[in-house]
DNA sequence: AAACCGGGGAT
DNA sequence: ATCCCAGGTTT
């Protein structure tokens, strides 16, 4: 038998029942693509289902705010997808005529649509013609075909694509994509994979030679940039005074007043008045500390919390009032945010 | 080609 | 501590 025939025909009795399986909807499709780039199904489902339930059709994404938006996608990091996905969906609903594009090149050109998650529209939700490549199955096929140069440089790249295009199968491209990731996800996995119970390990040359264990190769490690972060927290009663990133990390979400260098504790003070202009003498009511992982930094994080008697007589252009528990429900925040909130709520 | 962009789970 | 996850965009 054929692999594409093995591959859906284990994955007709193995396949997990996901919710955007059950769908032709490009809209749905879309949502769920997009929410699973570098994100584990388990991670993305609660979104997915919070997006449709809000957001059922591309005109209810467009005729939200950006702000709603993030609010929504809020903890599931990787922020320009859904800033991205708002502006397309409102592309889409203003010139498109709400109807999703059907063509692959078309996909393509949305923004935030790459190869995989065209090749993944086009063939889920149209059946065409197009293999997806994602992290699954580099590692299906790189083991597959014994692909050994690294799968992150050019020449592993091409030698996967040459590779899928062997055994693709464009009769069922929906199937055969879906099964192939699906194999990658729950058999060819990166550690211990199950080879006993693989439909494909009777083909497959890294289990004959003892090389699955060293399959995929991968080369080269971004490295993670050590940063330091120093919040205030200014608090009047309810209030507090908050600002929105206008780049970068975390762009478009809000966040306390921020200096992205190391303050000593003894010198926060005489900060205070680069964010406000009070009349009183602030005094710093606690702090907290904090290390916060991303992929590529390590932010060392200090908020300090500073309580006023009276609201400051002056802010800085971009700060601006808000009640305090607006934060993270009105205002979308980065997770590192929501760990202050949340230590704040313990020692209460 | 390399850096940037989040967060969490498994090992 | 390291790797990886239904990747894409920018430099």
């Amino acid at each position: 038998m054929r692999i594409s025939e093995l591959l859906i025909k284990w994955y007709s009795i193995s396949k997990r029942d996901l919710p955007w399986r059950n769908t032709n909807d490009p809209y749905k499709i879309w949502l769920s693509e997009v929410m699973l780039q570098q994100t584990r199904v388990e991670q993305g489902m609660p979104y997915y289902h919070k997006f449709i339930e809000h957001y059922p059709t591309i005109s209810d994404l467009a005729n939200a705010t950006e702000q709603e938006v993030l609010t929504l996608w809020q903890g599931l990091g990787y922020y320009s997808r859904a800033r991205n996905m708002h502006s397309t969906a409102q592309y889409i609903s203003n010139n498109l005529g709400s109807q999703f594009p059907q063509k692959f090149n078309e996909i393509l050109e949305l923004k935030g649509v790459g190869a995989y998650t065209a090749a993944a529209i086009s063939s889920f939700a149209f059946n065409l013609p197009y293999p997806v490549i994602d992290g699954n199955v580099q590692r299906v096929v790189s083991r597959l075909f014994c692909i050994e140069d690294p799968i992150n440089k050019p020449i592993g790249q091409k030698k996967i694509r040459e590779a899928v295009d062997q055994i693709f199968d464009k009769r069922n491209p929906a199937k055969f994509n879906q099964a192939i990731m699906e194999l990658g996800s729950l058999v060819c996995t990166p550690k211990n994979p199950t080879c006993d119970s693989c439909p494909l390990s009777i083909k497959c040359p890294a289990l004959l030679n003892g090389k699955v264990k060293a399959l995929p190769k991968k080369e080269g490690k971004t490295k993670v940039k050590e940063i330091s972060h120093t919040y205030f927290v200014f608090k009047v009663e309810d209030k507090t005074y908050i600002q929105q990133r206008k780049e970068g990390i975390w762009k478009n979400m809000y966040q306390f007043p921020l200096l992205e260098l190391d303050v000593k504790p003894e010198t926060i003070l005489d900060h205070v008045m680069e964010f406000i202009e009070t009349s009183e003498t602030p005094m710093i009511q606690h702090s907290y500390q904090t290390k916060h992982l991303l992929s590529h930094r390590k932010i060392n994080a200090n908020f300090y919390t500073i309580s006023l008697h009276r609201k400051p007589i002056f802010l800085k252009s971009n700060i601006f009032e808000i009640e305090l528990n607006e934060l993270s429900k009105k205002y979308p925040t980065s997770v590192l945010t929501q760990k202050f909130l949340k230590s704040c709520r313990i020692d209460d």
